[in-house]
DNA sequence: TATTAGATACTACATTTGTAGTTTAGTAAT
DNA sequence: ATTACTAAACTACAAATGTAGTATCTAATA
């Protein structure tokens, strides 16, 4: 919700694991990240203490007797990508899409049905139905 | 052209001042810096040492008698725009612009005189009228 | 010619990031 | 109770980044 924290690229793999599989020890996100990225077991601890230290992951003790720590997304996927994706037009575009649009549309082929594609996102989502979302 | 260096946040600053006014002195980019980032001298010399460095500002000499260098980019805002939003929603969004969009247009509201300019780029720049622009 | 001011070059240093190693402690098995 | 593992905590360290300071050079000046 809140203040989203900055997230390196690290860090990051790391959340795109707990977006997937929310509440896991250390050890299987240890194994995950070893198979996906070839970390060791202690970049992934340290990656995932640092998130924990700025408030994007939370911990929980495991229900079962055991002295195991769960790890959890304190910030959601959408929160996440739309904060960044914010502040990454203001940084590069001043903060209006139009110029960015511009840009990537130079750089990428469309084809009629994908335009019309967006153009039906632009539809549903410009006039002002469903806004009252993100009113907190 | 070929190869996109990465820059920095503090370095994107100077490459800025060098679009809007290539080849100027140090002095006249230590003053502009000074003004607007409130940097001393001396940061922005590093600065532009670094972007020199990684080749994205060249330098030569004033033709005037005295040793004094003239700084100008060695990449276009243009290119460097188009790679760092190609990589930014590459990163995020696994490269497809879809649903960046959707992303994005969650977050702008955007009324009908607007969906019409968006959708006249899209018209635009879809069909593959332009295209050799790119090619090297 | 000796001095000096500004241009250029070299050095510095804390913080962040990527990528771990080492130590301690709790639990499970002997 | 002792031992052996594994989880958790603490420490490390090089490269990148933000932000300069110090030293040197050279052209203009006294």
């Amino acid at each position: 919700m809140q203040h989203i924290p900055s997230i390196t690229d690290a860090e990051l793999e790391v959340m795109r694991i707990l977006w997937t599989n929310p509440n896991r020890l250390s050890s299987e996100i240890v194994k995950i990240m070893a198979d996906r990225m070839q970390w060791s077991p202690n970049t992934t601890r340290t990656l995932l203490n640092r998130l924990v230290q700025k408030e994007a992951v939370g911990v929980k003790l495991d229900n079962s007797a055991k002295r195991f720590q769960l790890f959890y997304p304190l910030i959601s996927e959408q929160e996440y990508l739309r904060a960044e994706t914010k502040s990454f037009v203001k940084k590069l575009y001043g903060g209006s899409w139009r110029p960015m649009l511009a840009h990537f549309l130079e750089d990428e082929k469309l084809n009629t049905q994908e335009i019309e594609a967006l153009k039906a996102l632009f539809d549903d989502n410009g006039s002002d139905k469903q806004q009252e979302k993100r009113d907190r």
